[in-house]
Order: C-alpha cells, then sequence, then structure tokens
RNA sequence: GGCCCCGUGGUCAAGCGGUUAAGACACCGCCCUUUCACGGCGGAGACAUGGGUUCGAUUCCCGUCGGGGUCACCA
C-alpha cells in the first residue's frame, strides 16, 4: 500500500487535479487587475458587513479592470436557509456593487470558473484532497467528535495548547496499511492535512491593511473533508481561490489569525497565495463595550434596514465608503456632482481596527444625498418606498402635480433645503400641506410670541382683507406682512425691535409666526411664501377661517 | 488563558521625530432683512498610561492598563 493506492481507495471515482488545473485557466486580464469576491454564507441575512466587504471588492476591481466575483460558500448545511443566495444578490444588486459573475440567482450563474455554489463543487474538493492523500499531504482520521471532544479536554485539564497535532494527531501515525483496514471495515473518517508547520517557528505575513503580522507556524492537523464529504472553509478557500484565480482575498479580520494555515496551505498543494486584505468590521457601542454589528441585537445590521426606513442605498454606500477612506469626505467636497463610483478607494488607507457605526452620521449623508436629488426623483423614490411600507402616503401623492410643487420648495437653488435624510421621513414633513391631514390634526395651535385672541383675529383678518394678494411676488410678500406688523402697533423691522424691546410688544417675525401657525400649525416650516404659492387662495382663506374660528373660542 | 491586532476630541479620522495637532458628524454662540433647515463665521473638546531612545516624542522601543479578534467535522 502506498499514498497513491490509499487515495484511490478513499477517492476513487475522483478526477486527476491537472483536468481542473485547464479547465481553469489563468484569466487574462490586464497587468495589475485584481481578481476578488465576497463569499458569504447563505444564511438568510444580508449584513451590512457584507456589503460593506462587496462594495470595497467592486471597486478595487473596477479600478483595476479586473473581476469582482460572487461565491456562495454553503459547506455548512445545518445552517442553510431556503432563499439565502437570492437576498444575497438582490442586497448586492439594489447597493450597484452587483458582482460581474458568480451567483445571479438563487440557481443561476454566469462565469467560465463555476461552479459558483460550493455545494455544487464537491467534486472539485474531493479531486484535490485525493491528490493531497496521494501526496502524503493529507490523511484518514478516524477519530470520532467524542474522541478529539476528550484530547481537548485531556489538554484543557493539563493547561496545553488545544488541538489536534504533534502527539495529539494520534491517526496521523497510522500505518496506510491500518488505514486501509479501517476504511474497508466501513469505519467513519474525516480527510486531515498533516501540517509540516511548526509552532516554535515564526512566519511572517504582510497584510495589505493590516501590514506587517508575525505568527507562530500551523500545526494543527486541520480538517479538510467533513464527514459530509464537504470540505471546510479552510480547505474550500484555498482550492476556490487558486482554481477562480483570485488575486485578491478581502474578508473581515476575524479570518486574520487563519491565514498561517491559509498560507501552509496553500504552498504545500503548489499553489500561489493570493494577497490578503483583513478589513476591521462596523462596531457598534454597547453599554460602554464595542462589538460587531449584531444581526440579532442591532436592526442596523441588516442591509434590509436602510430599504425598510428608505435611506437611499446611495447614502449607505457613501457613508461605508467613508468608513473605508476618511479621504472620502474631502474628494465629496471637492467633487459634489460626481457619481461615488469615481473616487478611488485606496486599500491601505483603511483604518486597522473597527470603526462605531454611527447613524446620525449617515442620516447627515443621507440629507445631502437626498437634497441634491430633484423633485421628481423624490417624487418617485418615495412613491416606490411608500408602495411597500406606506400605502396611505401612495394615495396622498396621487396628485402628482401638487406633489411636485411641495417638493420643489426651495429645492434646485444653491442652497436646497437638507430636511428629508428618509423617505420615512417625508409623510410627516409634508402633511401640512394635504388639507386631510391637516384638519385631522387634533393639535392646539403652538401660539407664540402673539397669543391673544382678539390680535390673532385681527392680524388674519386684516391680512386676508386687506393685504393678502396670491399674484404677489416675494418681496411684496414681505412688505406687506411689514406694513401689516406696522398697523398693529408692532416693529416693521427685528433690528429695530431689538434696539428698542420696550418699546414693542411683538415683530414683524411675530406676525409672520401667527400666518405659519394659521396655515400649518407648525413654528418651523420651509420658506412660507412658496408654502402659500403651493398652498393657493382657497386653502389659506379656509385655514384662516378655521384658525379664527378656534383660537377666539 | 495562549496567540494576534489596536489605542489622537462624544463619533469617524489626518498627521508617523520639531505642526498654533487638519477636516467631517454631533454640540454651543453669532450672522444670513420672519421660523426651521441650508450656508457663513467663531467656540468648547483629543495624542490611554509609566518608563526609555533622542537636543526634541502623538510619532520609535519596552512595560502597564484598556479594547477587539481567534483558538470547531461554522463560516
Amino acid at each position: 500500500m502506498n499514498y497513491q493506492e490509499l487515495a484511490n481507495l478513499i477517492f476513487p471515482e475522483a478526477k486527476d487535479i491537472s483536468y481542473y488545473e485547464e479547465k481553469y485557466p489563468e484569466r487574462n486580464l490586464p497587468e495589475g487587475a485584481i481578481v476578488t469576491r465576497i463569499a458569504p454564507s447563505p444564511t438568510g441575512f444580508s449584513h451590512i458587513g457584507g456589503l460593506y466587504q462587496g462594495l470595497i471588492a467592486r471597486k478595487l476591481a473596477d479600478q483595476t479592470k479586473g473581476v469582482f466575483f460572487l461565491r456562495i460558500e454553503d459547506t455548512d448545511q445545518k445552517r442553510e436557509v431556503k432563499n439565502g443566495t437570492s437576498e444575497i444578490v438582490e442586497s448586492l444588486t439594489n447597493f450597484g456593487v452587483a458582482p460581474d459573475e458568480g451567483m445571479i440567482s438563487e440557481t443561476e450563474s454566469k462565469g467560465e470558473y463555476g461552479p459558483y455554489k460550493q455545494s455544487e463543487r464537491k467534486e472539485i474538493y474531493q479531486a484535490y484532497a485525493k491528490y493531497a492523500i496521494a501526496q502524503g499531504k493529507a490523511y484518514p482520521c478516524f477519530c470520532t467528535p467524542e474522541e478529539t471532544e476528550e484530547i481537548r479536554n485531556k489538554q484543557e485539564v493539563a493547561k496545553i495548547r488545544p488541538g489536534y497535532y504533534g502527539i495529539w494527531a494520534k491517526c496521523r501515525n497510522l500505518t496506510l496499511e491500518e488505514m486501509a483496514e479501517k476504511i474497508k471495515a466501513g469505519e467513519k473518517y474525516i480527510i486531515r492535512f498533516k501540517s509540516p508547520g511548526r509552532e516554535d517557528r515564526k512566519i511572517q505575513h504582510k497584510d495589505i491593511i493590516k501590514g506587517k503580522v508575525d505568527f507562530p507556524e500551523n500545526d494543527q492537523d486541520i480538517v479538510i473533508i467533513k464527514a459530509d464529504g464537504l470540505p471546510t472553509y479552510h480547505f474550500a478557500h484555498i482550492v476556490d481561490d487558486h482554481l477562480m484565480r483570485t488575486t485578491h482575498v478581502i474578508r473581515g479580520d476575524e479570518w486574520l489569525s487563519s491565514v498561517p494555515l491559509h498560507l501552509q496551505l496553500f504552498h504545500e498543494m503548489g499553489f500561489k497565495a493570493p494577497k490578503y486584505a483583513h478589513i476591521a468590521p462596523i462596531m457598534k457601542n454597547d453599554n460602554g463595550n464595542k462589538r460587531k454589528l449584531s444581526k440579532r441585537k442591532d436592526p442596523e445590521a441588516a442591509v434590509r434596514y436602510y430599504a425598510e426606513m428608505g435611506i437611499p442605498p446611495e447614502a449607505v454606500k457613501e457613508y461605508l465608503l467613508n468608513i473605508a477612506n476618511s479621504t472620502f469626505e474631502n474628494w465629496r467636497r471637492a467633487n459634489p456632482d460626481k457619481s461615488s463610483d469615481e473616487f478611488e478607494l485606496t486599500l491601505t488607507k483603511m483604518s486597522v481596527s473597527g470603526a462605531l457605526f454611527d447613524m446620525v452620521k449617515l442620516l447627515d449623508v443621507a440629507k445631502t444625498v437626498i437634497s441634491k436629488m430633484t423633485a421628481e426623483d423624490i417624487y418617485q423614490e418615495t412613491v416606490a418606498w411608500a408602495k411597500i411600507h406606506d400605502l396611505s402616503l401612495v394615495e396622498l401623492l396621487a396628485d402628482k402635480e401638487y406633489a411636485l410643487q411641495i417638493f420643489g420648495i426651495e429645492r434646485g437653488n444653491k442652497k436646497p433645503r437638507k430636511d428629508i435624510s428618509k423617505w420615512s421621513d417625508v409623510k410627516e414633513n409634508i402633511d401640512y400641506m394635504y388639507d386631510e391631514l391637516f384638519e385631522q390634526n387634533q393639535d392646539e395651535y403652538p401660539l407664540q410670541v402673539i397669543q391673544d385672541p382678539e390680535k390673532i383675529s385681527q392680524i388674519l383678518r386684516l391680512y386676508e382683507e386687506k393685504y393678502y394678494d396670491e399674484n404677489d411676488d416675494k418681496q411684496t410678500w414681505f412688505n406687506k406682512i411689514k406694513a401689516l406688523a406696522g398697523e398693529m402697533g408692532y416693529a416693521e423691522e427685528v433690528k429695530e425691535f431689538k434696539a428698542n424691546p420696550e418699546k414693542y410688544e411683538a415683530h414683524v417675525g411675530d406676525v409672520s409666526t401667527v400666518l405659519r401657525v394659521a396655515l400649518t400649525k407648525r413654528i418651523n416650516t420651509p420658506d412660507m411664501y412658496e408654502i402659500m404659492q403651493v398652498l393657493g387662495k382657497e386653502r389659506i382663506m379656509n385655514r384662516f377661517k378655521q384658525a379664527m374660528k378656534k383660537v377666539s373660542n
């Protein structure tokens, strides 16, 4: 019995690896092109961290005319979820970071380096495992989970490093004959990689983001093929990224400590190792402690959440870019009208430690993004959001022309309003522009400086009878409010009022407030002239009448 | 616990031997002929800590403390 015979006994059907080596040749790409990927598990939950990674990978591929692909890592059948792949594909697509190749739906893929779902690559992994066995670099291990558990316990009691290595790697020293015998006797087994590493030796890894990192060599005989015949992450990683000709592996830094193992695997299998970039996770402050954004505890960890809140994907993208490279902010200021796609991301400038997620900042970015949109865009996006999340808002916006007028208030000029940060804000932002909602509003009028019902009624009456003319331009309109203030005995100029506070009861601003409150039941609104233009004479008169009635009793 | 990484204002962060230690968000004040928002101007606020090295350390080295990651037939 020799290694080759043992390999044949274990994987009689497996092809020779030369078959795959030829089938998946080196890619023909320009010099410096980055081939990278995102390789999530289809758990049915798209995590913002995954999107973050995808965004970075997408950009690097774009910047170098390379390739970005999506591979589904579904080797853990226990964790699989029905439409897990679709969820991932959709979230990537929605944020404009769709892959060039790989899975494009639950079952379909495109590209020449597939299958892109690990569960469909079983025979490939087995071919490579067979190769490793034939080379004497891997072996069947007959230890049961209970036995390895027991080994670990012993090690723990003895306070030594846990794991399957050195003298603890029992099956490593079985003779070929013993192995063959056990297999023929039907004993269950898994395949382990025979580590040539020594714990007392160091390796140096140069990570693109983390920089130089020293580790002890890996000396663990890790499992490469599990009892179900599927590979572990580690083995799948090296086989896939070798065959898919990945040049750069961008992944979460929870993998950093596996680098010695992965490098060893690449080397022992005779593959060229890719470059690694380990990115820090997005964190959250939890009672003074930092922790990764959690699927269970943090709604904002879900990519879905942003769509539900109506935060534009572009805003999320910009915020993420901000975390990735803080220079993005400067770039954005210098290039306010360019697409974020034009921003050059620099991997080496990424932070080595995790940033705390800042919703306030995200919303600020969103405000700016939305402020640059046209009224038409805002209308479309709001309706699209409302169709899924708020049907009453869809109805409200049915009169498109009117809605566009509302969204057009103080928009399109050099300093557009920044009052909407998400589509879920819109309704409460504009409700007073609609009679149905305005009349439903049971709140008291929030009276300010001028509270006397007599005075208020007087102001409103004077205004509608003597001053208001819907054809006035803004300057005339305002001059009239001043004149009204004067007629009431108030200061026509705020400065004048401030200079002689004892001389006046109120000023023109207070008169404006009376009008504003009567019109909207609010003390803060966008430009009142524009609001009145949109509201139109009839609504304005109605609201004044209502106010006079309400205020005086 | 072993191993690895990290530690600049509340947050994200420039700076990497000599700087008045940038900028953004948030906060405060003032201004912008009415409010809010926008914008402008200004303000408060930081190099975890103790030792070295050095003429000089936020920048380099060591310790301490603090934070994070990892030690599966999960990824």
